[in-house]
Parts: C-alpha cells; sequence; structure tokens
DNA sequence: CCAAATCATATGTCAGACGTTTAATTGTCT
DNA sequence: AGACAATTAAACGTCTGACATATGATTTGG
C-alpha cells in the first residue's frame, strides 16, 4: 500500500495499517521479520521516529513484537489466546463503564452467552474442570471471605465452566463477557443469604455438569440469571430510594 | 504509576499503562484532555517522541482521540460499540488464522453464540430487522450472484438475525466471531445445490422470526449447524484426496 | 460591529546523535 | 585444535532541537 504524505490521516497511521493489512493477508507470515525501522523508513520514505510510532501501534494490537540486539527487529507475532483474553477484557470493561449499559443488558448477555456453551460443557467436561468447580462453590461457602475474593471466585467458577466445553474460540469470546462483569458485580454488595443462594446454585451447575444433565444446567443457569437481574434491581433501588432521601434532606 | 527508567520494558510502554490504568479505573473521565505532550514529557521525565510513542499505542486501541491545532491535544475517547466491533474482528480474524483453529471448532463456536440469542430475537425482533433477514434471503437466492456477494450477504442475514435481540452487547460479541469466520468460509466454494439448501434455511429461520417461534428458530440453526460442518468435512476430504492424488503423480 | 490578519498553542514530522543490547566474529591462549 | 575472551556490528531505545502545519483566540482595520 501506498503513503500519501497529504492526507489528513497521519503518516504512522497510514503505515501501521498498511502492515496490518499485510499481516492479515498472510503476506508476512507469522515470525516474519520485518525490515529494519531504517529500512522502513527509507521504503515509505518518512523519519524512523514516524515508522516506530507506527510499530509501536501495532505492538499496542500484538500483531508484532520487538528484540533488541544484533539479531533483533521487528517479528509478526502469533496472536495468542491469552493475547486475545486481555484485550478483550480491556476493550469489554471500557465498553461497559464508559456507554451506561444497564446492569440488565450486560447480565442479560452474559448469561446467554454461557448458556450456549453449558451444553457443550456438560458432554466434555474433564474431572479437572469438574473439581475446580466443586473447589470454586466451596471457596464461596468459607464465611470469612471478602466481597473481593467471592467475586474472584465467582468468576473462577464461571470461568471453570466455560472453558470445560473445551472450545478455545468459545472461552476467548466469554472471557470478555465474564470478566468485564466484576466491577458492575462488585457494585452489588453480596448479602450472606444472597451468598448462600448463590453458592447453592453454583452447586447445583456442578451437580448437573457431573450428571451430564444439560436440561438441568440450562434451568440453574436461566435461574440464577434471573436471580441475579432481580438482585441487583433491589440493590438499585433501594440505592435511588437513599438518593431521594438525601435530596429531600437537602 | 511511577515510571522506572531501568526496567526492562519500554518507557512508552510504561507511560501507556499508566494512562490506560487511569482511565479504567475512571481517574481520566471520558472527553478529559491529557497534558500536552511537552507536559507529559515533564511529567515523566522522557522526551517529547517518547511520549508520543505511548499516545500511539493508546490510539491504536481507541482509547484516546487527538486534535491539532491552539486547543487540540489528546483526549479521552469515548469507546463506541463500532470501535469495539472492529477490534474484536481484527483480532478474531488473526486468532483464528494464526493458530490453526479448525473450521468445526470455529463453526461450532459461531453457531452455539448465535442459538443464545435467537431466543431473544424472535421474541424482541422490529419489522425492520425482519424485513433485512429477507431481504437479504432474497438477495442470496439470485442466481448470478458471485461467492462474495452470497457470503457478504450471509454475514448481513445473521448480523440482522443477532442485532434483533436488541442487546448491544450481544450484538458487539457475535460480529467477531460471525465476521471472522467469513474468510473461512470463503474458502468452501458454495455450489449451486447447497446455496439452495442455506436459502431454505435462512428462509425458515425468517418464518420462526416472523411467528415469534424460539424453538423452531433454535432447531432451524442446529441444523444449519450440521449441515455447515458436513459441507465443509466433504470440502475438506474433496481437497485432501487432490492433495494425495496430485502427490502420487510425482 | 463585523471581518480579516495575526498570534499562540499543540500536534505532526524530520534530522542527527548517543546509549544499550545482543549475536557473530575475531583473536589469543592453552 | 579447541575454548574462552575481546571486539565488532546491527538494531532498537531514547534524547535534543528544530521546523511545518492546523486551529482556536486575539487583535486590528474598515
Amino acid at each position: 500500500m501506498k503513503i500519501d504524505p497529504d492526507s489528513p490521516i497521519d503518516l504512522s497511521a497510514q503505515i501501521a495499517k498498511a502492515i496490518r493489512d499485510a499481516i492479515i493477508a498472510g503476506t508476512l507470515p507469522v515470525d516474519e521479520r520485518l525490515p529494519s525501522e531504517a529500512e522502513l523508513s527509507e521504503q515509505f520514505d518518512v523519519s524512523r521516529p514516524t515508522v516506530r510510532e507506527a510499530l509501536k501501534r501495532l505492538a499496542a494490537q500484538s500483531l508484532i513484537r520487538t528484540q533488541r540486539g544484533a539479531t533483533g527487529g521487528a517479528f509478526v507475532n502469533r496472536l495468542t489466546f491469552e493475547d486475545a483474553y486481555g484485550q478483550q477484557i480491556t476493550t469489554s470493561t471500557l465498553l461497559l463503564s464508559m456507554n451506561a449499559v444497564s446492569f440488565q443488558t450486560a447480565c442479560e448477555a452474559r448469561y446467554a452467552l454461557e448458556r450456549a456453551c453449558a451444553p457443550l460443557s456438560v458432554q466434555r467436561r474433564s474431572a479437572d474442570h469438574l473439581a475446580t468447580m466443586r473447589a470454586e462453590a466451596h471457596r464461596q461457602a468459607q464465611p470469612g471471605l471478602t466481597d473481593e475474593a467471592f467475586c474472584a471466585s465467582d468468576v473462577a467458577f464461571h470461568r471453570a465452566l466455560v472453558d470445560a466445553a473445551g472450545n478455545p474460540v468459545l472461552s476467548y469470546q466469554l472471557a470478555g463477557a465474564v470478566e468485564a462483569m466484576q466491577p458492575l458485580m462488585n457494585m452489588i454488595t453480596f448479602t450472606a443469604r444472597s451468598r448462600e443462594k448463590i453458592v447453592a446454585f453454583h452447586n447445583q451447575i456442578a451437580d448437573a455438569v457431573e450428571n451430564g444433565n444439560g436440561a438441568a444446567a440450562d434451568a440453574v443457569l436461566a435461574d440464577l440469571a434471573s436471580y441475579t437481574m432481580e438482585l441487583a434491581q433491589s440493590v438499585i433501588a433501594a440505592r435511588d430510594a437513599a438518593k431521594n432521601e438525601a435530596s429531600h434532606s437537602n
């Protein structure tokens, strides 16, 4: 692709796009070394700092990695599922926090996706996945657990359920949805009673997974979804009431 | 966050992380203007090019936007669903192409997710969404359509189905899964007969959506998933056979 | 009072330089 | 000859300083 110095778009953005397109098209295979910064600056007829800005853009997307030293340079990076998880979580988190996405909408999406892979999880789960789910459910029943630890364990439980489906693409997709919800979930202060109920749901899910009962797993997830949304609604209502109280007393 | 000049990590990466964390934590609200590059370079005690590399990293993730001129600068960007779509599609596409994800795995994930939002789509679809689905199905029945146009229309059809659920978070999640499949789908050369069958499936889906029959929609999607995977398997088998033929004649 | 010219500010780009990391080469000693 | 040490070269990481350009604000002229 050609670079247009008169374009209103930054040169570094144009160069980044050109290289990115080459990577996506497969012209630049994984682990291929790009020309050195000096060579790139000559090829694109721009200065080295401009080339560097372009490379940093690509590095931010995990499309390339750089190595220093004699045989160093920029290499096309094999995008791992882990890299993709991280980006997805960052993006999803910001998307939810910046766009006033209601708890209801996010929650609905999350449980819809989770229910989508539950049948597969029930069918394919390994002993390891089941053990993780049991362990997290057990941890959640401990009395001394902080809210943060409870939420983290909650994420781990659902993560195990999703991973049990044995489909990395599904795991990747779900990671964002589940993890991005955590800040919103943390807003809900879990009382002892609601924890108890959630743990009961988790145990029921683990039972269904253990017994290979896909329909039961789906039903429990549906119940858990409803319960979570009700819980959120009551918390929100209580908060609004408190706010009204405060504004009245002013 | 403090910047460590002796860290093995690039200064620009450290600075980008510091700013990114501030954005995620909400310390820097949407549309807030960051200090100018000169000011940042003073605050972090680095040179302006280093600051610029950090800002380009953030710009690549759509976390900030920059404006030139007197009142210009870098502003915290409101991450739109559209921005997020784009990133998701790029990431998903690369993930599939770089990690030898089997067609089967990708396909399974895609249809599992799509079936997750079908019940909601059936329940909430607007006349507009249904009309789009009908129009695309009709277009797909045209005889002169190229393979590329057919695939694009296929994506548009399923996109409409997903959007009909009226949940932007779901749409965002699904966009990656559906669009990233297109290059893989294009590998399958659709014969006239398989097109006919796919169009029939699409019409059945549209019927189910129109009639508010969630179970039927789910069943048709399951059938479509099976059919697509069978189709792919036969294409792959044929290709392998041709390859063996070629290697025998060598 | 409005319009045009000017100014100030901030980003975009460039040129050149130096430091640091790293691997390959060279050289020397045993 | 072989092994270890010193040198070299390539490449990225960073800095300084400068100029170009865009754009809102200010001033000036009619």
